[in-house]
DNA sequence: ACTATATTTCGCGAGATGACGAAATGAAGA
DNA sequence: TCTTCATTTCGTCATCTCGCGAAATATAGT
């Protein structure tokens, strides 16, 4: 039998339900971040941050598209699914820690993702810019 | 310190995920309702259902009035949430089990508090309409 | 005061969740 | 093929969730 309305609608709130999860979908709105990207972001270890991710895919809340060692992360495309989102990211629309998330991610972007991968943000960053300092993911 | 506006959404979006709490307040959306009368349409020892309650009240969905030895429970007046409860409900509109509470909470309502408490909706109900019988409030 | 009773609180057990590190997987480049 | 490495899967542990019944609380009526 297939999931009622009301099973999908309380997974789709569930899913949200989680700062690391909220936190990566109201990021993911400025366009597909890689695995390492959101990672870095979180400051969790990567195999939390798969779990999290596989959550959201399986919601159907993102899509994914592989690309070489890569892997790419993307808002559904879903419209009703996309209204909802939005509808509940208005809420932590001036949060203090969606926005250092947003700032840090909009640098990251600016990071080759292999040297992202690799070093992590501190070092790739310190390779383009050695004399910047970083401040961390985590609003205190 | 308080609580950030990431967290509060947080707790939001997990008080709406879990079935029972989300039926709630669908079919909340029809009016105030006792305790009982929730108690009753969603099958689950009033214990079970006190702690659901306790937690949509502290979330800031519902408000609660106590009147006598009865406490009736209604959406909360604010409007950004009840904005973000309508978006949310609108995925369920044709769910067969909301459907089936609103229905049941329907009749539920034709019948004296006093008596729906102390003997349960059948018995409350044969004394009104002993010929007719009953649908539970759980979709197969 | 005493009883009846609607609701909440408490204590507990089974199962889910979320964190981590270690190991497995799979794709790219040498 | 062999190595590298981004990501996922697995095993484990601590904590949270949600169900229940029993006991406590509080209010109405006698």
């Amino acid at each position: 039998m297939k999931i009622s309305k009301l099973d999908r609608t309380v997974a789709l709130a569930r899913a949200l339900g989680h700062p690391a999860r909220l936190r990566t979908i109201a990021v993911l709105r400025s366009g597909e971040l890689c695995v390492c990207q959101i990672t870095e972001m979180l400051g969790l270890a990567s195999s939390t941050v798969s779990a999290h991710l596989k959550e959201l895919r399986q919601t159907g809340l993102t899509t994914e598209r592989k690309q070489g060692r890569w892997v790419y992360v993307t808002l559904t495309d879903d419209q009703p699914v996309r209204a909802w989102i939005d509808s509940t990211l208005a809420a932590v629309a001036d949060d203090l820690q969606v926005a250092a998330d947003a700032a840090l991610v909009e640098e990251l972007r600016c990071l080759p993702v292999e040297e992202l991968c690799r070093l992590g943000f501190d070092e790739a960053r310190a390779r383009r810019a050695p004399d910047t300092s970083h401040k961390g993911a985590t609003v205190t």
